[in-house]
DNA sequence: GCATGTATATTCACTAGGCGGTATACATAG
DNA sequence: CTATGTATACCGCCTAGTGAATATACATGC
């Protein structure tokens, strides 16, 4: 019954993600998460061949819902480009104060398994962070800005800086101080682009 | 035989510090850093009391070296500020080229601890970032840069991306960028601090 | 229409080993 | 004789992963 994707596989993902991020993988037992389903571990065994399967279906599944919601907050934001790339930082610092938000999770599993670098997980982070660049990049190009590909990278440096240091002194003024040097760096660029 | 500190202690420590660097805390049990440290883990349990209190200690024992060799890297660099902070991400670029790197430490850890904020270990690394903030700030202003605090935070929060990124795409040119970013930053204050 | 075969999907019970932490004993030094 | 430090051996629990049986669905043969 290839009906889109098994609902039970699509269960046993919905239960890892919410563990999985609330937790940290590590803290996480395959035993949990089959509970929290609402199946037995041997069948989660059927549906993936391990626990590292599972972590990396965790993240592939988070790819484009990240991307939908900072897509979302930059379209919905008024103003140029630099108050819709600070408004994404806005709404971060927003989120960021439920006691629920624990960072990105794309960062924290790579810090989990900063000693398995090949880690199937690890990739999947890395392309989500690729696609989060090569979107913005596309946006800054259609507002006419110079080098979009560097400030595109320069602001993904300044959120993850934001994510890091929101994790470690839980005080989102951090996010705001990068909201606010990110979009000073595009009117950087917005500046040049006028002149040129 | 209070000499100076515990040799013991000492020896535990390092070992805590190796291991818990390369694997991850998770990753690392109390048996194996007794077996690195050369003693059972009833030893080591006479000096911590649990394995959180020996994360604490590993983290403790590296605010201040790190904070030094970042200092080294700022005060050997020749040229102006601007030239002697992107001298900081280019060691940095440098060392993370190793395999033995995995990242900044005081990040992994606070990303693996999200689910347990008030950890004494990711208060320590909050200490040890607000140290590199002040202490950057502190060379910021003797070099005669406006606005030494809002800016030593911002080359902050594009340093912790840079490890984020770096551990996620294992490619130093993020760091490379996050250092020409920081000097640009820091030679837009220099004009404004000539201007006034 | 009904038996049979086969692939999918699920459960219960289990293994072998690792985990943080401890009870007890023993050595050594002041 | 007491305090400090170290060792052996152990506890109860949790871990990722598995073997064998079972239930369901659906196609085929007759």
């Amino acid at each position: 019954m290839p009906e889109a994707e098994s609902s039970t596989r699509k269960r046993i993902v919905d239960a890892a993600t919410k563990l999985f991020y609330a937790e940290g993988i590590g803290r996480v037992s395959v035993d949990a998460i089959a509970e929290k389903a609402g199946l037995t571990k041997r069948t989660l065994y059927y549906h993936f061949k391990s626990k590292d399967d599972l972590i990396a279906a965790y993240l592939d599944g988070r790819d484009q819902p990240n991307l939908k919601q900072m897509a979302g907050w930059f379209e919905t934001a008024e103003g140029g480009a630099d108050r819709k790339v600070e408004a994404i930082f806005a709404n971060l610092a927003r989120v960021a104060r439920h006691p629920k938000w624990k960072g990105c999770g794309f960062l924290r599993t790579a810090a989990e398994l900063a000693s398995m670098p090949g880690h199937p997980a690890v990739k999947a982070g890395s392309r989500h962070k690729a696609n989060f660049e090569k979107w913005l990049a596309a946006e800054l190009s259609a507002h006419s800005i110079a080098a979009p590909h560097m400030l595109a990278r320069e602001i993904m440096l300044l959120m993850d800086g934001a994510f890091s240091s929101m994790l470690i002194h839980h005080n989102p003024d951090y996010i705001k101080a990068a909201g606010h040097a990110a979009a000073t760096l595009v009117r950087a660029r917005l500046v040049s682009a006028t002149i040129s």
